[in-house]
RNA sequence: GCCGCUAUCGUCUAGUCCGGUCUAGGACGCUGCCCUCUCACGGCAGAAACUCGGGUUCGAAUCCCGAUAGCGGUACCA
């Protein structure tokens, strides 16, 4: 059809009536992809029509949480455009035009039924096994009935089955009798979703609307209204949803999916927008770890999934990692930097620093494991005595492995791997290497589980190794001679 | 209830359109082994799935019918 020649114009519509969460947000990388790769337009739309629910800071969210994923909107909030505004709560004067228009087409009508009198006709259907919908009622009046006021602008909905193509379901019907004349406006100047959505998008030229299935039954009547107004449709791609561990809808009612909760856990924008890329679709190939312009190129909508998919962490996790792997330390650090600083730790210096980031690395899963795995770096670990010894090693034995390696970081000339291997060889080889190196790295950084000896050994430097080292051998002298 | 959507390892998924190459592939997680002073990294191996029932066919994860289950919607929310 005609709509192929449109250019490409997508919007990303999220309502700011709570935290910004992770299914928003894969709502919009999806969008975001699908335009960047058709050279179209990615377009931000505020939907605050509910005054009551939506709320100021969630917007700031939403922007924040689009910016911090690196998911630039060419039209939107904060950066205009030739279709603005683009916050709904400033279009009301635009919708209520287009309200006037259908009232006086007789293509919408004033409903006098109140709440209670509506409440009853639905049990009444409900009860007996029918879909429940308005009764048509109010339709054919002109005016108002005596001693009624308005409550509430309908749309008079035709009697037909409404069929759409869905770009990821395919051929998709419903009857548009079942759901009957449906509410499009408190009044001219209070417009509902399911109207404005359907002004926007044809004042705004969108090409294809892509969003959550959630609003699968919403787009037969979005098509009847852009008929009825005259409007261009445009094609629909529903998106599986994201599912909690119960299998139960995502909801932002639930502030742990939220998506900034992630930034503060360590986790990098790069690691979650290839899971949420990995949520719902899948590339050709058996590749999984995608950088945003490798998901530019292998991104296709006809890839994507019907059914809904599960937000597993496990492997949110293990994606963080891998991105951690593809980062330089130096980048790394600049992360690290201002929250070792909003933790009161100083730094030694800055090269200090990128050489424990460099040894830690591989031990990360997330920004934030770096603080747990090395805070012995920053102050002197605490342990207790018992952990210094390898196996069943005596205390004389422990003694006699600090004091060796003491005595050879003395004589060390550059305190490396290789110098200090070959000092201590000839007692690694009498008492065991764990015997040696193991009450060493417990001196050093006083864990269980730690990098290397040599290398906290280099890093440490001579003279706080040694301090660390003389401390164990007090620890453990003094049980001795308690003993 | 009604309407719609969906259905492959625990999870994310490949394969389904154009039946045989699928004794169903990959990834996360899990288990074991190797490396190793510890942890991690790395390497190797392993357990683990076509929802069920009918059909069509020489042959079905793939096509058809039915059942079941899950989810979404059913607002003067979006």
């Amino acid at each position: 059809m005609k709509e192929s020649i449109r250019p490409i114009r997508v919007r990303f519509a999220p309502s700011p009536t709570g935290h910004f969460h992770v299914g928003g947000a894969r709502a919009a990388l999806f969008n975001w992809l699908f335009a960047r790769q058709g050279r179209g337009t990615f377009i931000l739309r505020i939907e605050d029509t509910d005054e009551v629910r939506s709320k100021k800071e969630f917007e700031d969210e939403i922007l924040e949480s689009l910016r911090w994923l690196g998911l630039n909107w060419d039209e939107g909030p904060e950066v205009g455009g030739d279709y603005g505004p683009y916050r709904q709560s400033e279009r009301v004067h635009i919708y209520k035009q287009h309200l006037e228009n259908l009232l006086s087409e007789k293509k919408a009508y004033y409903c006098y039924c109140t709440p209670e009198e509506l409440e009853a006709q639905k049990e009444a259907m409900t009860s007996q096994g029918f879909a429940p919908k308005y009764s048509g009622h109010c339709r054919s009046f002109a005016e108002a009935p005596e001693g009624r006021e308005r409550q509430v602008i309908r749309f008079k909905s035709p009697e037909a089955k409404i069929t759409f193509k869905d770009i990821v379901r395919g051929t998709v019907t419903f009857d548009a009798s079942l759901f009957g004349d449906i509410v499009i406006a408190k009044d001219l100047e209070h417009p509902l979703y399911n109207f404005t959505a359907v002004v926007d998008d044809e004042l705004m030229n969108i090409s294809h609307v892509i969003r959550g299935e959630d609003h699968i039954s919403n787009t037969p009547k979005q098509i009847l209204l852009a008929k009825a107004l005259g409007f261009q449709e445009p094609e629909f791609a529903h998106l599986p949803l994201l599912l909690n561990h119960d299998r139960s809808k995502m909801s932002k009612r639930y502030a742990e999916t939220s998506l900034l909760k992630y930034r503060e856990q360590g986790f990098f924008p790069a690691a979650i927008v290839n899971f949420l890329a990995l949520l719902g679709w899948h590339p050709k190939g058996n590749e999984e770890v995608f950088t945003l312009d490798g998901l530019l190129a292998e991104f296709s909508l006809s890839r994507v999934q019907k059914a809904g998919a599960i937000f597993n962490e496990e492997k949110l996790l293990w994606l963080n990692k891998e991105h951690l792997k593809l980062m330089e330390a130096e980048e790394i650090k600049s992360m690290i930097t201002p929250l070792l600083k909003a933790r009161g730790i100083s730094v030694r210096s800055e090269e200090f620093l990128l050489e424990i980031i460099e040894i830690q690395k591989e031990r990360m899963r997330t920004i934030s494991d770096f603080f747990d795995l090395s805070d012995f770096f920053f102050s002197l670990p605490a342990y207790s005595v018992d952990l210094l010894r390898w196996n069943n090693d005596g205390e004389e034995k422990t003694i006699e492995a600090l004091h060796e390696v003491a005595e050879a970081i003395k004589k060390a000339e550059n305190l490396d791997r290789e110098e200090m291997e070959r000092m201590l060889d000839s007692i690694m080889k009498k008492n065991g290497k764990g015997s040696v190196l193991w009450p060493v790295r417990v001196a050093l950084s006083g864990k269980k589980a730690s990098p290397d000896p040599f290398d906290i050994l280099r890093i440490l430097g001579k003279e706080e190794s040694l301090e660390r080292i003389s401390l164990a051998k007090k620890k453990i002298s003094g049980e001795q001679r308690l003993l």
